[in-house]
DNA sequence: TGCGAAGTGGGGTGGTACTCCGTTTCGATG
DNA sequence: CATCGAAACGGAGTACCACCCCACTTCGCA
């Protein structure tokens, strides 16, 4: 978080520029489409592209920055509810939908769905972890949910959903069917 | 399914060594290991690979064949077992296991991962159906489980899960957690 | 043993990620 | 408003990849 000085406009503008190339190219191509391609759309040099990214996670998680605040606010706002339980899984089931019909997000968000970076550092799964996290711990205290679950785990097996039902017919339904089913259960409730 | 001529010597050489090579190849480097690479290490030429496996999909497919065969073998077995909710549990467990240990094996499961391919033709994925439909619906027909749920469902959360936990410090470990979670439900029994 | 078909692999094409470095542009300063 | 150093740029270069073409080799049947 170290506040970073300002950059010169031709350089913030190429960043947006990029961004809102890399927005549309990855809608059209998934998660892994051609840097070059987002460099030539946004009419600058490849070396820029990647001066200003790093890594393509880097620029992934720029593109999805403002979807994920937006889920992170909803998850704020639910807080208020009374009914804790229903907050954290409708909760749940908007981060699996978008995941599922955002192309690339749930990749990105798996600490890049690859092996290797040391440093994920993944600013956007952090937000989520923690506006999450106060829905779990509400949930937990009302008992409405089991206590030894973490947030973590409840993510990783939402992207992971998203992640599977993303290349579907209908990721969205299939990606709330199979969350309800992991929120429920398999097993018939024994009595 | 139709029987295939006799294939000469020689090629029945390259391919086996084919096959030997990419499976050390793909434990090094994941599903998206070098195709060329693998070629190398089998000592043929890139057309020699591309020409008995015309895609990557259809690499992998023949790589993990025997293993998902054990896989479809060990339900057969369980089929015997009195109590076919634990059988059922058990097997996805083992299959989750399998796909988050082995490496590159829950991308091939699962359509590929990308999207594309209008002809996937998953054979392991059907075998897998086949062979875990029949526990399911043992499991089913004594109340075990839910009968809302399908094999394909299960089977996609077995390789959502196997595919997200992959990359993790300890795979089975968080495979086998997830799964559980999954198959117990997130939310407290309400009596 | 000969010969045709099956099989091979080197080299070509076009695409990708990523880097180097000479050139351009910004913007603070006098 | 002119100057100038630092910041930013981008095209050309490298190295890798999947995949294809086609002249050549090898197999195995008769």
């Amino acid at each position: 978080m170290a506040l970073e000085r300002p950059r010169r406009a031709d350089a913030r503008r190429n960043y947006d520029r990029i961004v809102a190339a890399a927005e549309n190219e990855i809608a059209q191509h998934g998660a892994d489409a051609s840097l070059e391609e987002i460099a030539r759309r946004a009419g600058v040099g490849s070396a820029t592209l990647h001066r200003h990214f790093p890594s393509r996670q880097s620029l992934l998680e720029a593109v999805f920055h403002d979807r994920v605040e937006a889920l992170c606010a909803q998850a704020r706002e639910m807080r208020q509810s009374p009914d804790t339980g229903s907050a954290l899984t409708h909760w749940l089931e908007a981060v699996a939908v978008y995941g599922a019909t955002t192309r690339g997000l749930a990749r990105s968000l798996l600490g890049g769905g690859r092996e290797s970076e040391p440093p994920p550092d993944s600013t956007c799964e952090a937000m989520l972890v923690d506006a999450g996290g106060e829905l779990l711990s509400l949930a937990v205290g009302a008992g409405a949910v089991r206590p030894d679950v973490s947030i973590i785990e409840l993510l990783t097996l939402v992207n992971a959903i998203s992640l599977a039902t993303e290349s579907g017919s209908d990721p969205a339904g299939e990606a709330t069917r199979l969350l309800r089913l992991a929120i429920e259960g398999v097993r018939t409730t024994t009595h």
